[in-house]
DNA sequence: TCTCGTGTTTCTTG
DNA sequence: TCAAGAAACACGAG
């Protein structure tokens, strides 16, 4: 599910839980999202300490606390959620940081999800050395044309799918992207118009700044329970899941076929 | 029973 | 060494 506005929708979800005292952090240490991580050392490291704050950055959180750094990444189906004080554990709540007043919870029941813990008070490197993001002032022009110019010989659908060029966009603003800019998903990277690859670097920007902000629910005082409610009609989200859906600026029935490995959804005759 | 999947890593091939 | 595609991971939904 989550993709760098849902990220930002999930990660906020855990703000009321920041800066209150962790009286005891529950987990299941054999599950895959520990692969990366010491359970013991996250356990005695965070007990009795506090999240000083949130952050994200593509699909990646981070949480710096008193004395150390927690990572988490969604992966597929992974959420944070919060819940009261007493909470009981669901079968895939494979982490929670129970405080005086609320539970923190994370979930994923398929397990691509990944949490990381690393003591100190140094940011560690898979935090520190993350690309630039799309809305940065770092993400030129012009470092956008050598990335399509160096993944040239790959759909551009693929491309935009790269983390290390694209932190935080998935198969859905992929979709978005392509859709707005009006290029057919199996066209190559290398061999787009200058000046399509300009319209194409302006909407990558726009539809990052836009989830960020409508996903994020910047203005509310509260999130919804769903985030899809925050995305407007007039968005190719709104229409891409399922089989038969239409195009909101042409009406014609979307095509859904797998491109770079991943079920890509685009409206023939818009895009070319 | 079988296929599919909003993500990432690793393997294979060129 | 690099790029591109496929497989693997785990498990619920349809």
């Amino acid at each position: 599910m989550p993709e760098l506005g849902e990220v930002l929708f999930f990660a906020k979800r855990w703000d009321a839980g920041v800066r209150e005292r962790i009286q005891h952090v529950a987990l299941h240490p054999e599950k895959r999202i520990f692969r990366e991580c010491d359970t013991t050392e996250l356990q005695r490291a965070l007990t009795d300490s506090k999240l000083r704050e949130r952050l994200v950055h593509g699909k990646q959180m981070a949480f710096r606390a008193d004395n150390g750094w927690l990572g988490i990444h969604l992966g597929m189906t992974g959420k944070l959620r919060c819940e009261p004080r007493k909470y009981e554990p669901a079968k895939h709540d494979h982490m929670v940081l129970y405080t005086a007043r609320r539970a923190l919870v994370f979930e994923d029941f398929r397990l691509f999800g990944r949490v990381r813990f690393h003591p100190g008070q140094e940011p560690p490197e898979w935090w520190a050395k993350q690309p630039p993001m799309p809305t940065d002032a770092a993400f030129t022009r012009e470092r956008f044309s050598d990335i399509l110019q160096r993944r040239g010989k790959a759909p551009i659908k693929a491309v935009l799918l790269l983390q290390a060029y694209f932190p935080g966009i998935g198969n859905w603003m992929a979709d978005e992207v392509l859709w707005r800019a009006r290029i057919r998903p199996d066209r190559l990277a290398g061999e787009l118009s200058r000046r399509k690859e300009g319209e194409l670097y302006a909407k990558v920007r726009e539809v990052c700044a836009d989830a960020m902000r409508l996903m994020g629910g910047e203005g509310l005082d509260e999130l919804p329970g769903n985030h899809n409610d925050l995305v407007p009609e007039s968005w190719l989200f709104r229409h891409r899941w399922r089989e038969g859906g239409t195009c909101p600026e042409t009406g014609v029935q979307l095509r859904r076929e797998k491109i770079g490995g991943r079920t890509t959804c685009w409206s023939p005759k818009w895009q070319r």
